[in-house]
DNA sequence: GTTCTAGAAC
DNA sequence: GTTCTAGAAC
């Protein structure tokens, strides 16, 4: 099994079953820019299973199909021998700051051996991960609560509240660091929607508040407004890190986004924000530190 | 994102 | 003993 770069400015690079591997900013890579690492990457290879499993080493983040990987953590890529050539997927090592692509590593995957005449070309493809179910989740009829010709609102498949919604744009945009000025009106226009979408969800409780807001680092690709109501009240959540993502400074309001791309063309790197979702349980109203999340969701209950 | 589960916390 | 969480796997 080799790693294949994209944009074959570099040989493949052999990956041997179960070997880990470790690249980076190197000759063999020829990637200079020093945000990456010189050991940047660790990929592990499962050659039976048709995978490999790679290690974020270095501090800068480092992509797989636009989800970042995250230092110390791992991620999965698979092989996918129905995709040729232009592979859907890619590796990418990208400045932290400035959100440039300048020093991507698009690797695809190669399968078969050196001594292989003619292998099968195989390139990565993520198109199953769960990072890309909101895709099938926007055409799901069951789930779809509007749409008209720039976006569609979707019941959240798991929702945090009594009423969670997701607002999201027809046109393909991964996430809030991928929007620009352009996108205001869009961005407009899903925020107008989302508050009609909450207002008519429960118009015989005009005393349910609202939140509109973005996550700072969101696990599911395309772009997504959260519509939830300030209850928290719902068995799919479960954990602190759904507790925090909704209460923290995680949750970025839609106004703070649209403010950021018309004032700035862009949004914050927030990527520091995960930080966040390790913070102690705190009840949004008051703010009393609750010990776990079954008193937490009790204390809610009744907190006014 | 969720599910599963080992082991920590109680 | 049970409850709960955090990390791996998906």
């Amino acid at each position: 099994m080799y790693l294949q770069c994209c944009n074959h400015t570099h040989e493949p690079i052999m990956l041997l079953d179960g070997v880990a591997v470790t690249i980076g900013r190197s000759a063999g890579t020829k990637i200079l820019d020093k945000l990456c690492s010189r050991t940047q990457l660790q990929i592990v290879a499962n050659h039976s299973k048709k995978y490999a499993m790679v290690k974020q080493l270095g501090a800068n983040p480092s992509q797989i199909d636009g989800i970042n990987i995250g230092q110390g953590k791992t991620d999965k890529l698979s092989v996918d021998r129905k995709c040729d050539k232009k592979g859907t997927s890619s590796l990418k090592s990208r400045e932290n700051m400035h959100n440039s692509q300048k020093n991507k590593t698009s690797e695809n995957f190669d399968n078969g051996t050196a001594a292989d005449v003619g292998p099968p070309r195989a390139t990565v493809s993520k198109s199953s991960h769960w990072s890309q179910g909101l895709k099938s989740s926007m055409t799901d009829s069951s789930l779809q609560v509007y749409k008209d010709d720039r976006v569609i609102v979707i019941k959240d498949k798991y929702p945090k509240a009594k009423f969670h919604f997701l607002v999201m744009p027809v046109e393909n945009i991964v996430s809030t660091v991928h929007l620009n000025s352009a996108h205001a009106s869009l961005l407009d226009h899903m925020w107008k929607v989302g508050r009609d979408i909450a207002k008519r969800s429960c118009d015989d409780d005009t005393k349910t508040r609202f939140r509109y807001g973005y996550h700072a680092v969101p696990s599911m690709s395309h772009l997504h407004m959260h519509v939830i109501s300030q209850d928290f009240d719902s068995p799919s959540l479960k954990t602190k890190k759904h507790w925090n993502s909704f209460t923290t400074e995680y949750f970025v309001d839609a106004e703070d986004i649209i403010h950021e791309i018309k004032t700035e063309g862009k949004v914050k790197n927030r990527r520091h924000m995960t930080e966040l979702l390790k913070n102690a349980l705190r009840c949004h109203i008051c703010h009393t530190e609750l010990k776990n999340m079954p008193q937490l969701k009790k204390h809610i209950k009744d907190c006014r």
